[in-house]
RNA sequence: GGGCGUAUAGCUCAGUUGGUUAGAGCGCGUCGCUGAUAACGACGAGGUCCCAAGUUCGAAUCUUGGUACGCCCA
């Protein structure tokens, strides 16, 4: 006996009860053990942070991930899954201000660094709880208990040794960012942070002359004593220029202004707008490009640095490549792009030839106060030319970055500016303005200017800037920090062909989003002026300057002359519980200095600085192991990952990350990791550290907006489980959409799941279970398997008492195996291709054909009487089977309802079988059981009665009445036959006498051909017009007698004969006026609408027994009680119609007796049947 | 301002290499079934495939330009 099947399922209670059963039998253990020593399908878990609630986005990752993982094992493969935390990081901090209610690094400093970073190590699991509860719920099996945790000392050794790595050869730098800066405050502001103190104020904007030096080259293009004239709407910045910029392909006018009797160089198209300015003629002498003004030479407009720089050369290189030595290391030095670098520079701005060919020859070049071209200017405003102080943009800084490279490594332009970080002008800057803030010089830097005659015009300008978020007057500015970083330009190309092996999902992501992100990659800042994220390693002589990196904290403790460690050791001594994790944190490792092997008495110093939190992220395949200090064997049997996925947002985030790292570390010939993929033949290590990457659409809340706790436009993920179970939330994420489309949270749409899928698939299962049971069906007695742990594949019931093979058993069980097996050949090949929407959709298909078509066609042989008959055995088996494979097919997808299946339909054979069906192997469909003709053939005779319904609802003839025939006609008769030996089933779908395929099929209706597009389309070309017209046009009917005859068909179209055969006419069925009639595209189904009196009367009879069979239900009538039925009525005829059909009646509704008078005792229903009202009395024996 | 994506039925979404009746579910309407039954099924109505131009014998699909929305960056 199966265990009965409650009437309604409880998907949230069965869930937990599965979820303790799967943790008191460790079946995800299990699972693994199972597939020891098989090939292993690698997966990585992106580390969430836990100091914030799980929503329903995180339910959607959680499940992708989850789904792939568990499909793989139960193909085979070996699948752990290692956990992770995100743990570092500015939110984290950001976090711990709040609830101290502190902003400032001032005030953290204030509260102590140490107690702080305590605050934050304990804020990071804050949500812990909440979060493992959420993974476990949603049966997302992962090892939590062994998740890596990136403020680990392993996980952070991991990390310091892949920077060392880095710094060793060279490849960690220390440069300058341009960041947003609280010159007030002393602090940079993250992005986030910027964008909240936006808002609209007008500040000053001038036109400034920039006059050109005269050399022979600005002689012999008539410009002497012309001058640029520059525009900026920071006065301020005008004593830190260092460049001007003009776009290469945009026309520059040389005006003459005659009231000034002077030259001035501006963007033609601006002319106009700058003439109305200054109210002034502005006489166009002559235009030239943009790119002939590269390299002119002008005078800034202050001179803080022009007099002791001005007339600085540096080298261009005229090698293409170069070798430079770091200073402080042995071997071959590094190799540096020369030649190459202007190369690729001007070709970057599209320079023409001639141009960039004197450019890219020549030798040397001044450093500063050079005119460049750059591909940003625009001439919406200002005059096309743009004044470039590096200091104080980020996009100026971008173009003496650009500058730099051009110049031999030994003299390059350096960054030059005038304010102190407190935002006040340093003594290089004009006497009026050293040591006052800067915005406050704006008037007096202006009025400089004019008194000089150098400003040209002046205006107030609005526009949108950002203040401090905490104290709102005070304006931002950008400002260079100091910033180390890693040098990852130079492994652009690298990176670009790793991506290019990735297999990305959706594949736009390859070329564009992540593609351009690579094609525009800049050197990654890797430092933060913060407290909580791994401590960079590099230690700095306080003699000499030189630096080291250090790779292990052991390593640091058996330097010469260490010292500091005894802090540590307090804070430990007063504070036992303080996790030992943090001794290679802040303030602690700050404390470790050492002796300097640079120069004797000298000591090494720590830099102050962490790291930037999505390094540690990026660091996950080798540092979750520790590696390479530990862990060695597990990193390299775990690289690269075969399946990782994230949402979109990670693009910027993890999923560069871990690339620019893995490439930078494993991407080369010298590196010493080499993974599996590098033993291949073509010796190419790519792609890593991710093969297959599904990058999700972000989830949107109800109304179409972000997700947010305050607008609550979504439900707690814990409100979904309860109601309708985790089952629902993955099938609606898994077989709804696409995953990359961004979806809009929908609680109906979860809900919608249940009866959409689960629940159909449950009423199929309970159905079987509820007459399987009635009817005494036992496998367990019938099986002839005694091997231990049984999956219960088709072969196992081989020979079982009752059982015949396939080939022995009707068309409908044929038929239903053979959907079987297509639906598990098409899930695995959706599934391997990563495509978990296109596998839903099969199994949603052959779920609903076996609900609506096999069980609902076999119920007869599943109520028949005779237990023992072959027919009603082959019903059970054959529906056993499917369920019993389907739930292992669904099993990656829906976890529960699959396990409650298998565990009722297979726990009847015991201990001999698995006890769940996630330690079964996935199906694999049996070739042999597939029959596409006889799918093709049912589909046509569903297709059939699908019209039929159609006509019969058009004529409003209801199913309850029986007709004398249908005629069915079709226009491809292949498969004529074969319908014509199932009229009795059509007839019985459709409740009519006959069915005829008919001959003489013009009675009902025209044929209409059309040319087959496809085939017909590329021979005739242009005269697919004529074609089309010429066939339609014919008589259909003459022209299949034609085809039909010669096997082709030959028209004269505008004076061409062109052949048709079979394949290029397709022909379409159109019913005629006046029949009631159904169409398809190639079938009609006519009925025969004469009623006769004796039909009417089994009309009648039906409804008779309708209403029987209503009260049975209402009197809850177990399904084998026996009745008494009376009838009144003053109807002749209904009495006539009773009588006639009564054997009929008697057997549908198990009645005994029908008297026509009614039954004492019993309280009648009173109903209208034929037009008159009938009082029925059902008596329950 | 730049990059990427999205736009298809009232709603949520599919739509293969361009091929001539554009699909599903929900909702709505009509009906059916009544031994899966507080379920279930069938049938139907509902579309300017965002707009415009182009390529093509043929465009939801390709190209260009717009519009709206979203994300990322500035």
């Amino acid at each position: 006996m199966f265990r009965s099947v409650p009437a309604n399922a409880n998907f949230p209670q069965l869930e937990e009860e599965i979820l303790a059963f799967w943790k008191e039998h460790k079946i995800y253990e299990q699972s693994l053990v199972r597939r020891a020593g098989s090939d292993k399908f690698v997966f990585y878990e992106g580390p969430p942070t836990a100091n914030g609630m799980p929503h329903p986005g995180h339910c959607l990752t959680r499940a992708m991930k989850d789904l792939f993982p568990r499909y793989k094992t139960m193909r085979g493969y070996l699948c752990e899954r290692k956990g992770g935390w995100d743990t570092h990081g500015l939110p984290v901090e950001v976090e711990v201000c709040k609830e101290l209610g502190i902003h400032s690094k001032d005030e953290i400093e204030a509260y102590g660094i140490e107690p702080f970073i305590q605050k934050c190590q304990q804020s990071v699991w804050r949500y812990m709880q909440e979060w493992e509860r959420l993974t476990e719920r949603l049966g997302f099996w992962i090892h939590l208990d062994e998740a890596y945790v990136t403020y680990h000392q392993s996980y952070v050794e991991s990390v310091w040794w892949s920077l060392k790595n880095l710094f060793d050869r060279d490849l960690l730098y220390q440069g300058h960012k341009i960041v947003w800066w609280w010159a007030q405050g002393g602090t940079a502001l993250s992005a986030g942070e910027v964008g909240q103190g936006y808002r609209e104020v007008a500040d000053p904007s001038v036109y400034v002359k920039f006059p050109l030096v005269s050399d022979d080259r600005v002689k012999s293009l008539g410009l002497e004593g012309a001058s640029l004239l520059v525009w900026t709407t920071t006065p301020w910045t005008l004593p830190s220029n260092q460049f001007a910029a003009v776009h290469p392909h945009v026309k520059y006018a040389v005006v003459r202004d005659t009231e000034e009797d002077q030259k001035l160089i501006l963007a033609e198209s601006l002319v106009e707008q700058v003439s109305a300015k200054v109210k002034r003629d502005l006489h166009v002498e002559e235009v030239i490009s943009g790119e002939e003004l590269i390299g002119m030479r002008y005078l800034p407009p202050f001179d803080c640095f022009y007099s002791a720089h001005a007339d600085e050369q540096g080298a261009l290189p005229e090698e293409d490549t170069y070798t430079i030595q770091v200073p402080g290391h042995a071997g071959p030095g590094i190799t540096v792009a020369g030649k190459d670098a202007r190369r690729r520079h001007y070709k970057k701005l599209n320079l023409s030839a001639e141009v960039a060919e004197k450019l890219v020859e020549k030798t040397s070049d001044y450093l500063a106060w050079r005119v460049v071209g750059a591909d940003f200017v625009t001439v919406e405003t200002g005059t096309g030319v743009v004044h470039q102080a590096p200091a104080f943009g980020e996009v100026d800084y971008e173009v003496l970055s650009d500058e730099r490279v051009l110049f031999h490594i030994d003299k390059q332009p350096e960054l030059m500016h005038c304010v102190a970080p407190n935002g006040c002008f340093t003594r290089e800057a004009p006497d009026y303005c050293v040591g006052r803030w800067v915005k406050d010089c704006d008037r007096d830097i202006i009025r400089d200017l004019k008194s000089r005659g150098a400003l040209y015009h002046q205006e107030q300008y609005l526009h949108d800037y950002p203040f401090c978020w905490r104290a709102d007057e005070d304006p931002l500015i950008q400002y260079p920090r100091r910033s180390w970083f890693i040098r990852t330009t130079q492994f652009k190309d690298r990176m670009l062909e790793n991506n290019s092996k990735i297999n990305w999902l959706p594949e736009h992501i390859k070329d564009g989003r992540f593609g351009n992100f690579l094609e525009a990659n800049v050197d990654w800042a890797l430092s933060r002026e913060r407290y909580w994220g791994t401590p960079l390693p590099i230690w700095v002589c306080d003699k000499t300057g030189q630096k080291e990196a250090v790779a292990q904290y052991e390593e640091l403790l058996e330097k010469p002359g260490v010292q500091g460690t005894e802090v540590w050791a307090e804070a430990k001594k007063l504070n036992p519980e303080l996790p030992d994790d943090l001794r290679v944190h802040k303030p602690y490792i700050d404390a470790i200095t050492y002796d300097s092997p640079f120069e004797t008495g000298g000591r090494m110093i720590r830099v102050t600085e962490v790291i930037d939190c999505w390094y540690d992220s990026g660091a996950m395949p080798f540092a979750q192991w520790g590696y390479p200090h530990q862990g060695r064997e597990e990193f390299e049997s775990q690289f690269p990952a075969d399946f990782i996925s994230e949402a979109l947002d990670q693009t910027r985030g993890w999923f560069y990350s871990q690339l620019a790292i893995s490439t930078l570390l494993f991407g080369d010939e010298k590196s010493e990791v080499r993974s599996q993929e590098s033993e291949k033949e073509d010796g190419v290590a790519f792609p890593h550290p991710y093969r297959n990457c599904i990058v999700l659409g972000l989830m949107l809340g109800e109304d179409g907006q972000k997700m947010s706790k305050s607008k609550r436009n979504y439900r707690e993920p814990n409100e979904i489980f309860d109601k309708y179970g985790c089952d629902a939330l993955r099938w609606y994420f898994f077989a709804n959409q696409s995953p990359w489309t961004s979806i809009r949270y929908s609680e109906p749409a979860i809900k919608d799941s249940i009866p959409e899928f689960l629940l159909r698939l449950w009423n199929v299962y309970s159905f079987f279970v509820i007459y399987g049971n009635i009817d005494g069906f036992e496998p367990n007695v019938a099986a002839s398997f005694r091997e231990a742990n049984a999956q219960l594949g088709p072969a196992d019931f081989d020979g079982s008492n009752g059982h015949r093979p396939p080939r022995e058993r009707g068309e409908l069980d044929r038929w239903v195996l053979s959907e079987l097996n297509r639906t598990i050949a098409a899930v695995i090949e959706r599934m391997d291709a990563y495509d978990n929407y296109g596998a839903c959709q099969k199994v949603n298909e052959f779920v609903d054909g076996l609900s609506n078509w096999y069980v609902r066609r076999s119920r007869d042989r599943f109520w028949a009487n005779d237990k023992a008959s072959p027919e009603k055995l082959d019903a059970y088996w054959t529906l056993y089977e499917c369920l019993l494979t389907t739930s292992k097919l669904v099993a990656p997808f829906v976890p529960f309802i699959s396990e409650t299946l298998w565990q009722n339909l297979a726990g009847v054979f015991g201990d001999s079988t698995l006890e769940s069906v996630h330690l079964c192997d996935y199906p694999e469909a049996d070739p042999k059981a597939i029959d596409e003709t006889l799918s093709e053939r049912m589909r046509l005779l569903r297709e059939i009665a699908s019209l039929g319904r159609s006509a019969r609802m058009n004529a409003k003839l209801k199913v309850r009445q029986p007709l004398a025939k249908v005629e069915v006609i079709l226009a491809e008769t292949t498969h004529q036959k074969w319908l014509e030996e199932h009229e009795e089933l059509l007839c019985d779908e459709l409740n009519v006498k006959k069915i005829e395929y008919t001959k003489d099929a013009e009675t009902y209706i025209d044929y209409l051909v059309q040319p087959n597009f496809k085939r017909v389309g590329p021979r005739v070309g242009k005269l697919m017009p004529a074609v089309k017209k010429a066939l339609t046009a014919a008589d259909g009917g003459e022209l299949l007698k034609q085809l039909n005859t010669n096997g082709k068909v030959v028209l004269e179209i505008d004076g061409q004969s062109i052949e048709f055969d079979n394949e290029d006419l397709q022909v379409r069925l159109q019913a005629k006026e006046g029949w009631a009639a159904a169409q398809g595209p190639t079938t009609v189904v006519v009925l025969s609408t004469e009623l006769t009196d004796e039909l009417i009367r089994e009309g009648y009879a039906r409804d008779i027994n309708r209403q029987i069979q209503d009260r049975r239900k209402q009197l809850d009538c177990e399904f084998t009680d026996r009745i008494e039925v009376g009838i009144v009525t003053d109807s002749d005829e209904l009495r006539k119609a009773i009588e006639e059909n009564a054997d009929y009646i008697k057997g549908e509704t198990l009645a005994d007796s029908i008297l026509f008078e009614a039954l004492k005792g019993v309280e009648p229903v009173e109903c209208e049947v034929a037009g008159v009202t009938v009082k029925i009395y059902v008596r329950v024996k």
